[in-house]
DNA sequence: CGTTCCTTTGAAACCAATCAATAATGGTGG
DNA sequence: CCACCATTATTGATTGGTTTCAAAGGAACG
């Protein structure tokens, strides 16, 4: 699935498509990636809320980071793919703001965060590194937020399937236009802010347009070009500029 | 309007609140602000998808940062006040990913993105802090993404005015429940996601409750419990953690 | 091989958008 | 200082995309 071998790192494996990495660099990052523990399908990883000062990366799998509102309805506000760094947010507040979930069955690695501050400190570009990943997280978070918040349901809908090809395809270049989506209809509308039953709709009208066509949650993008139009969407994934970057060392 | 003294950095002002800086942290940070360009309200500091190398630290009032779609519609993505640092996504893609526009006449500085690099190599605990800061935006974000996917126009604009009010209150302890919001009801639609005439229902509505108050653009919260109730809001600026930093030096 | 979860479909209700027009407000130049 | 103009705020009537409610197939799983 993935293009790991037994001893890289999945954020290795992310960060050096970016840029190739030192050895120390890729020690260093190797390190945080020590302690691996598996989860299944649906397990959840850690609890909105909850006291915690680790942080989470993912090394295959799918998982993803959901908050819950008052009346029980729930909103998927990113997910995580492997090479990803999970629960940010326990840096600011020693707790985290959202729960994370197992889409599919996976493996993960812990670690504290001070361990961070220790990375910081001594490795000044793969500080910025991490600095650039986290603005990209942060471009693609407002292109969600203008999708809820400007477009209709078929753009949506089609945003988060691009986005979803966009991301798969840094670590896998072979992917041409067909994945599973592993998420169900409720679980999209949750990630989309629709209902499950709009969802379904919109789903066959995508299709009835030759848009998309779907074998269970498997998806293939028939007409990427039209997806992009109809969802004005752009690719935050692909490349990343590193030439600003303090040199190693 | 701020605390400010004619010598600090409006960024050094900020961060100071979440942990006191040293004399060469602050020199550091002053450094990024040596350079001032004064604007008036409505002028557009950089455009979306122009070319730029450069980020910007808010010195003195309000700006925000917005989207266009092919329509014609426009989404807000995020307020900036003093010492927020803007144009972020430049680090990532030496292209801007949203048009800056001032709100109010505001002051603000601009360096090089590579300016940013030495201090991520020679400022270990600022690099931390730098991402500590990141990441409270990246969670208040994921806060207004939950907002506008799974709330209604009355706790989607309580949502915007408690989050201008914590920000407010992060430079500005003496504030209470009164603010100028400089908004218009358009702009406000823009942020929230809805039409200027419903968000101007929505005002009167909020307003006939009770929860709030408004003279021209200047509004006060009446009842910020019932508020934060409503929009099931959690302040994400009062306090940050800072002791995993690594130490100074 | 039943049970549960997920997908699909239909009808009715609703929140917010759209269309249209009128009052306020604020800034500008004479 | 006031008339004028442009922008913003307000209000009403109508339309429409999406939700809600309800229920029947399908698929997956123990």
């Amino acid at each position: 699935m993935t293009t790991a071998t037994a001893t890289a790192s999945a954020l290795v494996d992310k960060l050096n498509h970016y840029m190739p990495l030192q050895p120390a660099e890729r020690d260093a990052l190797d390190w945080l990636e020590r302690g691996r523990r598996r989860f299944a399908a649906h397990d959840v990883i850690v609890r909105e809320g909850e006291i915690s000062d680790r942080l989470y990366v993912v090394r295959s799998g799918w998982l993803h980071a959901s908050t819950r509102l008052r009346n029980g309805d729930r909103q998927i506000l990113r997910l995580h793919f492997p090479g990803d760094l999970m629960g940010t947010s326990s840096i600011a507040w020693g707790e985290t703001s959202a729960t994370i979930t197992a889409v599919t069955d996976c493996v993960i690695s812990d670690f504290p965060r001070a361990m961070l501050g220790r990375l910081f400190k001594t490795q000044g570009r793969l500080a910025a590194m991490l600095y650039t990943t986290f603005s990209v997280e942060s471009v693609a978070m407002s292109d969600r937020l203008k999708s809820l918040g400007r477009t209709d349901a078929k753009a949506r809908i089609a945003t988060l399937l691009l986005e979803v090809l966009s991301r798969l395809r840094v670590t896998d270049p072979n992917l041409t236009d067909t994945f599973d989506l592993h998420l169900t209809q409720a679980d999209i509308g949750d990630a989309t802010g629709l209902t499950k039953v709009h969802v379904n709709r919109t789903l066959k009208e995508l299709d009835a347009c030759g848009l998309i066509e779907r074998h269970g949650r498997v998806v293939t993008i028939r007409d990427e070009q039209a997806m992009v139009e109809l969802a004005d969407y752009k690719d935050r994934y692909g490349h990343v500029a590193t030439d600003w970057f303090p040199p190693f060392g």
